[in-house]
DNA sequence: GGCCAGGACACCA
DNA sequence: TGGTGTCATGGC
């Protein structure tokens, strides 16, 4: 299977090439970019972080000095306002008060004891701004892998990242690159109308339909 | 005007 | 434990 795997990367990188992902300029961009990205189009998400940026907003120590009703009015065009100025608000205070190197699985469970943080966003945290290999599995992932059936369309979060764990050795950069491979190959050809057509995947998907690659 | 978007959580059976 | 509703804006 990993020989699958790094194929399956190849592939995308050859008609990609690198993403260069997180999309931000600093680290704690990236952590709020991340909550606010959920269920949220990249594009709206673009335009709360200008908002942020323009009210000096865009750090952890700032938004959590900030008046609540502030960050709102900044996040409203991404969506879920209410919910994420709370989320922020959450994660800024929770991390300033964060002592521990945050190197290890108990980093990774303190991020999800935190009210609105579930695994894909924690995930995108440690590899995207602490640099940590843990694969960050969203709905694109689950859809390319599930359409090429290599993996069934119900498994859950740990299963899909337990696969990738076991099969690609632990590395940061092609944790890093593979999401982000996977990401801007789904806005182009996996929605959730398929759209196989120049598909660069497509002989690879017909290989694992007929052979059964799981 | 409806569908969808780089989720998470509360609630219920 | 699994299914469903809610949060909500903006692009296409």
């Amino acid at each position: 299977m990993t020989k699958h795997l790094l194929q399956i990367y190849r592939i995308l990188f050859e008609e990609y090439g690198a993403q260069h992902w997180w999309p931000a300029d600093t680290h704690d961009e990236v952590i709020i970019g991340a909550i606010l990205t959920q269920n949220t189009n990249w594009k709206n998400v673009k335009k709360a972080i200008s908002n942020l940026k323009k009210k000096q907003l865009l750090s952890l120590s700032a938004l959590s000095a900030a008046d609540i009703a502030m960050i709102t009015d900044c996040i409203r065009p991404a969506g879920h306002y209410n919910q994420k100025a709370e989320r922020l608000k959450l994660v800024s205070n929770a991390l300033k008060e964060y002592i521990v190197p945050p190197v290890s699985n108990e980093f990774r469970a303190f991020l999800l004891s935190l009210k609105g943080i579930g695994p894909e966003t924690a995930d995108s945290i440690l590899l995207y701004a602490y640099n940590l290999p843990y694969f960050v599995v969203d709905a694109y992932t689950n859809r390319i892998f599930s359409r090429l059936g290599i993996i069934g369309e119900q498994s859950n979060y740990s299963y899909i990242q337990g696969f990738f764990h076991r099969f690609l050795e632990p590395s940061v950069q092609l944790f890093n690159e593979y999401h982000a491979l996977l990401v801007r190959h789904a806005k182009l050809h996996c929605r959730k109308s398929p759209q196989c057509a120049s598909c660069p995947l497509q002989d690879i998907c017909e290989y694992a339909l007929n052979k059964g690659l799981t």
